[in-house]
DNA sequence: TTGAAAGCGCTAACAT
DNA sequence: ATGTTAGCGCTTTCAA
C-alpha cells in the first residue's frame, strides 16, 4: 500500500486531481505540468490503485473467464489468447474452473460479478434461461453457445461435422456412430443434429452417450461401439476419440483397420497418438481473442439496452490423418 | 452496481455497520438481528462489494498466478488445482502468461500487484535478485525455484533425474545426453548439475542446449543427438522428449531401438505417443495447491518481517514405459 | 488549466 | 449489541 496519488501530488506540487488527470486525461494538462507529474510518479514508483479507481468509476478493468475444465487441452490455448488480448486492452483476467458443473458455473458468475466488468462463459453447461438471467446482472459473452441477445463466438461445428461424416461416407462406411459429449453442451447438440441429416440415406448414425468429455469416457464406450457393429465413429472431442482408440485397442479392434475414428478440436494430442488422429480443427485461440473483444466492446458502450448482440462464427476444417480408412472388405 | 450495504441496512432497519458485521463478524450480533439482516440481504440479492472491501481492508482476496506458458501441458493441472484451492479459501485467481519472457514476467507482477494480496510465480524465468526485489513490494510464492527468504514449493527433480540416469545406466547405456531447457529455469539447473554427478564413472553425459521447452525444439535437437553418438537421452520435459522422438524418427533413428529417451513431467502426452514415453512424474496439481496455501499463510500473518519462509518439496517418481531399452548390441 | 470537495461501498475504531 | 464517524485512493463535477 505504498505510494498514493497524494504522495505524487505533494512531490509534484500540484493537487491530487491534477495527478489523476495526468494519467486519465493527459491532454487536458499543460505539457510542463503533465511532465512534472509523470516524472514525480516515476521517481516515486507510483501506480494508480486499480481498486480505488474501480470504486469510483464502477469499472474494474477485469474480466472473468469461466471454463468447464482447465485441464481439458481444448481450453489452454483459448485462455492464453484471451489473457493476451485482455492485457493488450489493459484488462486482467480471472480464471475459474467450473468442473463441468452447471451449478458451480452459475455460482462462479455471481462470485466474480462484483469485481469484473463482464464474464466470458466458455462451453457453458448452464441453461439458456439461466444465462439470460445472469446477463441481467453482468455483461456476458459466450463461447460455443448461442443465446439471443447475448454476444457470442461459436465454431462452425455444423460444417465440421458435415465434412467429417461425408469423409466417412466417401470412404465407404455405411454404419456410423456419433459418440456424444455432455448433454448440456450446445456444440454437442449441433453435432448430434447434423450427423443424421448428413448421412441421409447413404448411411445410418447411431448416437451413443451422453458422455463426459474425457479419455476415460471414450474407453468406456468402446465396448458399446463394437456391439453396435458400426465401422466408423465421430466423437464429441479428441479426448473421447483417443479414449475410444485405446479402448478399442484393448478389445483387439484395430483403428482404422476395423473401425475408423474421427475426433473434434485438433488438440496437440491428436498428432501424438498412433494412429495419428483424424480430427476437426477448431480455432480455439481465435475464439479466446474474439470473445474478449466482443465483451469489451459490449461493455464499453454506455447504453446497455438495445444494442444488437454480435455473433462471430469461426471456420472449422477437417484434418485427415491416420485414424480413418475405408471399411474392411471394401476392396480398396 | 445494484444493491449496496445501505439498501440492506434500510431494509433490515439497522445501521450499515450492523450489516457489515452480519457478514464479517456474525457472532458479535444478536441472533435475531443477524438473521433479519441476512434475510434482508438475501431478499435484495446483496453481495458485498469486494472492491470496496479491498479498499478499506487493504486485502483484495485475490491472487496472481503467473506461468511461463499456459499452453504448456505442464501448467493447466497446476492452474486448476490452484484455482480450486484459492476458491475454497474465498480467493480469486488472476491468470497471466509470461510467454517465457523474464521482462514480461516482472512487468506482470507489477501490473497485478495493486489488486492482489500476493503473486505465485511458476517456473519463474526472472533472476533471483529481481524476485527478491519484487517480493519487497508484494508477497511472492515460488513454484520450482528456491530463493532464500521466499516461500516456495519445488518438485524433487534432483531425485527424479538421479533415478532416470540410473535407469539408463542400469540398462547398459554409457554415452548419455541431457537435452536442457531454458537457461533461466531453476529446474533445468538442478537437473543439469545432477546428471553428470550421477553418471560418475559409469558413463558420460553430454549437455545439449539450452532449448525452449517445446516440441519443435526437441525435433530440432534430434540431429545433434545423432551426431554426438549417445545412446540415451534425458530431456528437460515431455514436450522436448516427444519432439526428440519425432525428430529421431524422421531421421530414421528408432526409439528405443537405437536411442532411449526419457522425459520429465509426466503430462498426458506421454501416455499417448508411440512408443509411450518413459518419464518422471511430478505432482503439478499438488504444487498448485501447496503454493496457494503457502502464499495465503504468508499473507495472513501480520508481522511481515522475520517469519521464516516455508519450503515445500514434493516427491517425484520414474514412470517406466516404452521409450527406454538396453542399447543396441547389448546382448539382452 | 488547475484546485476544492464530494462520494464510490465498505470497514474499523470509537461511542453509547 | 448497535450506531457514528472517519477514512481507504481515486475520479469527477463544479469553481475559479
Amino acid at each position: 500500500m505504498a505510494v498514493t496519488i497524494k504522495d505524487v501530488a505533494r512531490e509534484a506540487q500540484v493537487h491530487m486531481s491534477t495527478v489523476s488527470r495526468a494519467f486519465s486525461m493527459p491532454h487536458r494538462l499543460r505539457p510542463e505540468t503533465r511532465d512534472r507529474v509523470l516524472e514525480a510518479a516515476r521517481i516515486l514508483g507510483y501506480r494508480p490503485s486499480r481498486v480505488a479507481r474501480a470504486l469510483t468509476t464502477g469499472r474494474t478493468r477485469n474480466i472473468g473467464f469461466i471454463v468447464a475444465d482447465i485441464a481439458n487441452p481444448f481450453f489452454p490455448p483459448m485462455i492464453k489468447a484471451a489473457e493476451h488480448t485482455a492485457r493488450s486492452r489493459d484488462h486482467h483476467l480471472f480464471i475459474a474452473d467450473a468442473s463441468e458443473d452447471p451449478a458451480i458455473e452459475a455460482e462462479l458468475v455471481d462470485a466474480l460479478a462484483k469485481q469484473v466488468d463482464g464474464v466470458i462463459l466458455c462451453g457453458p453447461r448452464i441453461a439458456n434461461a439461466k444465462i439470460e438471467n445472469l446477463s441481467e446482472t453482468i455483461p456476458i459473452a459466450l463461447v460455443n453457445r448461442k443465446v439471443t441477445g447475448i454476444p457470442s463466438v461459436t465454431m462452425d461445428v455444423v460444417h465440421g461435422a458435415r465434412v467429417a461424416i461425408r469423409h466417412l461416407l466417401d470412404l465407404g462406411h455405411e454404419r456410423l456412430a456419433y459418440v456424444s459429449g455432455p448433454r448440456q453442451s450446445w456444440t454437442n447438440t449441433q453435432i448430434r443434429r447434423t450427423v443424421g441429416a448428413t448421412a441421409g440415406d447413404r448411411g445410418t448414425v447411431t448416437v451413443l452417450g451422453p458422455n463426459t468429455p474425457t479419455e476415460d469416457a471414450g474407453m468406456a464406450v468402446a465396448a458399446e461401439i463394437v456391439r453396435t457393429g458400426v465401422t466408423a465413429v465421430l466423437a464429441y472431442n479428441d479426448l473421447i476419440a483417443i479414449g475410444i482408440i485405446e479402448g478399442l485397442d484393448a478389445l483387439g479392434v484395430s483403428v482404422p483397420g476395423d473401425v475408423s475414428v474421427i475426433g473434434i478440436d485438433d488438440t496437440v494430442l491428436g498428432r501424438l497418438t498412433r494412429p495419428r488422429l483424424t480430427t476437426i480443427n477448431v480455432p480455439t485461440a481465435d475464439a479466446g481473442t474474439a470473445a474478449v473483444d466482443l465483451l469489451l466492446q459490449y461493455t464499453a458502450g454506455d447504453e446497455d439496452a438495445s444494442r444488437p448482440a454480435a455473433h462471430v462464427s469461426l471456420p472449422t476444417e477437417l484434418i485427415i490423418r491416420d485414424s480413418t480408412a475405408p471399411p474392411r472388405g471394401s476392396g480398396s
